[in-house]
DNA sequence: TATTGTTATACTCTATAACTATA
DNA sequence: TATAGTTATAGAGTATAACAATA
């Protein structure tokens, strides 16, 4: 009886790939952002800020995936250095209401367009077409897999 | 003066959909690997180690991005678990050449099946070309990222 | 001198439990 | 009673420094 399958190589390995392709655009993004003070996952705090409506701590974490504990820690960070403030909802006083700064602003600002020019550099071997295959596939698979929780 | 860019919502952010797709695939996996009590990592150490040639702990590291301290703890655990063994290189006595033992080969194979099953529901969503696409494009990342180093 | 494996240590990230103030 | 924020703490995962054995 022949062996039905021999181990797929590391390559192969969708889990080897997709960490390795989400450590090597982290680190090439953290170097792109160290300039403005932040890195990519404190940017995406700040783009949720950024949103229209007025969102508390853990609305926040709730959009990215973050628990209370750790946004505050993360908030704290963020305003030490000036880029957020908390300010107490009137409605309900529980809760923080997170918002920017104008140097929140600034930094959001350039921070995104450093942003995409890392992913654009992180892109680059692929031609347009296969680029844009990739996201949507991921867009797909992250979508599926959070409404099947 | 308009604004050029909108900042980019979090769903079109390479980074996060790369962290997300990655956590969601691992925690599947560890799910699905957990009767064979080896988690994706250690699998790949496995898949690693069943190679042609016999490698030592720091080849097998280097071949996973892991560090030989890491690979210490790794190996430990493997060992404790009786997957594989350690023996020292006739030919380099510094050199630990680690083997998968009898039971080790077992849970690889067993592993590997499990692993496949779990990739192909994680896919699921996507069709084949799709999947195809995705697996080609992160191949070529993680390469041409690996050769720039 | 350099390399392999090892240990101890530290640092980041994240999660859990318990507290407070509000509702 | 439940929820938002906070703190302290603990657990993974990973990295650095120093040491013993060997080359």
């Amino acid at each position: 009886m022949a062996r039905q399958h021999a181990p797929t190589p590391l390559e192969s390995r969708l889990g080897y790939l997709l960490k390795h392709a989400q450590l090597r655009l982290a680190r090439a993004s953290a170097e792109t952002l160290a300039p403005f003070g932040v890195d990519g996952h404190e940017l995406a705090v700040l783009v949720v800020i950024a949103g229209d409506e007025p969102l508390s701590q853990i609305e926040v974490g709730a959009r990215l995936g973050v628990d209370r504990t750790t946004m505050v820690a993360l908030i704290d960070g963020l305003e030490d250095r000036g880029l957020v403030e908390r300010r107490r909802s009137p409605r309900d006083r529980r809760k923080n209401i997170v918002g920017l700064t104008a140097a929140g602003e600034d930094c959001l600002r350039r921070g995104e367009e450093a942003r995409r020019e890392a992913e654009r550099r992180f892109l680059a071997p692929l031609d347009e077409e296969e680029a844009a295959s990739l996201v949507r596939a991921l867009q797909v698979l992250v979508a599926t897999e959070r409404s099947a929780e």
